[in-house]
DNA sequence: CTAGGGATCAGCT
DNA sequence: GCTGATCCCTAGC
């Protein structure tokens, strides 16, 4: 079995053309609890500089300096008061393109990555250990079906526990925690499609999101509402 | 549909 | 130092 990571060369490119090569490709994150392996199935292109979606947009700050610096390193972000979102940053020093990772699936512990999705639900839902009313719900009930598991790119972080601590990691590194694997030959020839990204309002037009045509681990897509300026 | 929650940052004092 | 708007979202009504 090949353990192949990308090659950090293949990222050091603009995001727009390094994003649908990372479909199919594999994030995984070994821990103390054990490895979770994720298939990538969507993802999205943040350009930078000339990109008001992106991150960069306006300039270097603490919070995305690690996408100015190398490729190939993951840059993680806290949004809405309790998700994190991971980005596979692309180009060079001070040429600050992503991409975020939206949906996956998942390949190697899914035991882990379920019980890692259902303890951090039921605790943001209504209190510890919510129990069906009726008694019918088991423990298992309130387990998200496999397919949910890292279908939108906050589930994603939540199955493979990536949180701020994996910032700036190195996903080239072969020795690394976090790292990203190259798909199987067999599985190079998929169908990529295309279209706008999600929740972006400035530059809505251009169709830098891209997922593999079908799957049903795709996050679903909406339009992001209008928000005052 | 909305509440939820924390971090960030521009803009101000 | 503070204030308020924003944020690439999710789960539960």
């Amino acid at each position: 079995m090949s353990a192949r990571l990308v090659a950090r060369d293949f990222l050091a490119r603009p995001s727009v053309e390094v994003a649908p090569g990372l479909l199919g490709c594999v994030l995984e994150h070994e821990t103390a609890e054990g490895l979770v392996a994720i298939e990538l199935t969507e993802v999205e292109a943040y350009a930078g500089w000339a990109d008001p979606a992106s991150h960069a947009y306006r300039g270097m700050t603490g919070r995305n300096a690690v996408m100015f610096g190398e490729a190939g390193h993951a840059y993680v972000y806290f949004t809405y008061g309790m998700h994190f979102c991971v980005n596979v940053v692309c180009e060079g020093e001070g040429a600050p393109s992503a991409v975020l990772l939206r949906a996956g699936r998942v390949t190697e512990g899914a035991e882990l990555a379920a019980v890692r999705r259902s303890v951090r639900s039921s605790r943001a839902a209504t209190g510890p250990q919510a129990v069906h009313p009726d008694g019918a719900g088991t423990p298992d009930a309130r387990r998200p079906v496999p397919r949910d598991l890292a279908r939108g790119p906050a589930r994603l972080c939540q199955a493979l526990d990536i949180t701020r601590a994996q910032n700036g990691a190195d996903l080239c590194e072969p020795s690394s925690p976090l790292r990203l694997r190259a798909p199987a030959d067999a599985d190079t020839a998929r169908l990529v499609e295309t279209g706008p990204r999600v929740g972006v309002t400035a530059a809505a037009d251009v169709p830098w999101r891209y997922w593999l045509s079908g799957d049903l681990t795709v996050s679903a897509y909406r339009l992001h509402k209008r928000r005052a300026r």
